[in-house]
RNA sequence: GUGAUCGUCGUCUAAUGGCAGGACAUCAGAUUGUGGCUCUGAUAGCGAGAGUUCGAUUCUCUCCGGUCACCCCA
């Protein structure tokens, strides 16, 4: 067999056999947006390559080596590498900041980003996102974690939560004057791309896995030591909160995402059992976003669930849910004396029993008697029944329960209630 | 962008510088009115290309793909 073309690398398949978990993973995310009070908001593939650059961040990795851009012959377009631009997009565009605040959104969405391709990390994925635009107070970062925490209990992951506050712009330039005058002596020493991160965000000094920066890095300043009273008050109270609501957490100095947009709170939770790519769910606030997409000062935050490290973590912990199977497979057993009958009332009855809800099947491959019995327990049909001349005389059936071998007589129109 | 490692039927897995074998799965039959067990048969594979060789699935190189890791992130 060869292919005319095969899948492309960093993409997947997703079979029948596996779709169902995703199926119910999706559903009950929204379910559990819902009761926060989230609602679903769908928004294009694809945007303006300029969007993503202003949001992002252009000095990110994300905007300057990982985006899908194609030359189209209005404007550059990209596949977006994430959803907060485009979901916040659509949020300004339809006016959506006039109602009442703050506004709930989730979305279930793929995106793009051209990274070599390992575990837990694809060309193509898919994340769950939900953002809160419009409040400034604690308790909405308070109830956006809570909710990621919450969906990630119920999909029984097992997480740890690493909170931080990285101020605001105010603290953050101050923080990195601190940043550039503590590895200054050392600059000469440090990485390559280090060295580059000086002058651009000192920040990722923290976050540099390469010894010699480790080391160095090992007494840096600290960003909670900078943040001005406003912030660090802001913090204490996300943090109060969380102990009222009995969510454990680790405060980690060394978080710093890499999407530019965020300020003061950001978080992640980790997950021990699915690889390197740890980070099941990261987020934060990001109050200047809005004004910098050119809609009016507006506070905001929002997490980010990757769909695929999800289901690595719930198939490690092996809690997928289960499957549905065939509830009724109807034998049609039709002779020269019955010329066709049989077919039309197994037809009949399998549309009667699909009406209750119940996945009727019958043969489509012209199989004998023998085959069909067989093809029945193979797909593991949970009831099946057989139509042939002395049914159709009788108006009678035997529905049989193929795990346990029982049969009982029904009448041919009630199958479908005998069933449930 | 970098590094390590691996590529044999759909899946798992043998052997070999000289006819590529098995298991599972699939299909058919044994068994035209009741499945699962058993038996028989069929379908189906050396990632691609160059090189060495009388001969390469095996050795060498290149590419492609998979996996894992760095980096980065969800």
């Amino acid at each position: 067999m060869e292919l005319v073309a095969t899948r492309n690398k960093g993409a997947e398949d997703v079979l029948p056999s596996e779709s169902y978990i995703w199926q119910n993973t999706e559903r009950l995310m929204a379910d559990t947006a819902k009761t926060y009070g989230f609602r679903e908001i769908r928004f294009p593939t694809f945007e303006k390559t300029e969007l993503f650059i202003r949001s992002v961040g252009e000095t990110t990795d994300v905007v300057q080596k990982e985006m899908w851009t194609v030359k189209g012959r209005e404007s550059t377009y990209t596949l977006r590498p994430e959803g907060t631009a485009g979901a916040i997009r659509a949020v300004l565009q339809n006016g959506l900041l006039n109602e009442a605040m703050p506004q709930k959104i989730y979305y279930q969405i793929s995106a793009f980003r051209h990274e070599n391709v390992q575990k837990g990390r694809l060309w193509e994925f898919h994340q769950f996102g939900a953002e809160m635009v419009g409040s400034a107070a604690p308790a909405a970062d308070a109830q956006i974690i809570q909710m990621a925490g919450d969906i990630l209990n119920k999909l029984g992951i097992s997480t740890e939560l690493h909170i931080n506050s990285i101020g605001c712009k105010q603290c953050r330039t101050k923080y990195y004057e601190a940043l550039r005058a503590y590895f200054a002596p050392d600059k000469e020493k440090l990485c390559e791309t280090c060295q580059s991160r000086f002058e651009k965000n000192p920040m990722r000094l923290l976050d540099c896995k390469s010894e010699i920066c480790k080391g160095i890095a090992a007494n840096a300043p600290i960003i909670t030591d900078y943040l001005c009273d406003e912030c660090a008050e802001h913090f204490a109270k996300v943090k109060a909160l969380l102990e009222s609501l009995g969510i454990e957490y680790t405060v980690d100095p060394r978080i710093v995402r890499g999407l530019d947009y965020y300020t003061r709170t950001v978080f992640e939770f980790i997950s021990r059992d699915i690889g390197a790519q740890a980070t099941v769910c990261g987020g934060g606030r990001y109050d200047g976003l809005i004004e910098e997409m050119g809609g009016p000062s507006t506070p905001a935050l929002g997490f980010a669930m990757g769909m695929e490290r999800l289901i690595l973590a719930m198939k490690a912990k092996e809690n997928g849910s289960s499957d549905s199977v065939c509830d009724l497979y109807i034998v049609a057993a039709d002779s020269d004396s019955t010329g066709g009958k049989a077919l039309e009332a197994t037809v009949r009855t399998a549309s009667a029993a699909r009406a209750k809800g119940k996945w009727a099947e019958y043969d489509l491959c012209g199989r004998g008697f023998k085959a069909q019995m067989k093809y029945a327990n193979k797909i593991g049909a949970k009831y099946l029944v057989v139509i042939g001349e002395s049914e159709l005389e009788s108006g009678t059936v035997r529905v049989k329960n193929m795990a346990t071998g029982e049969e009982s007589e029904t009448a041919l129109d009630a199958v479908a209630d005998v069933i449930g």
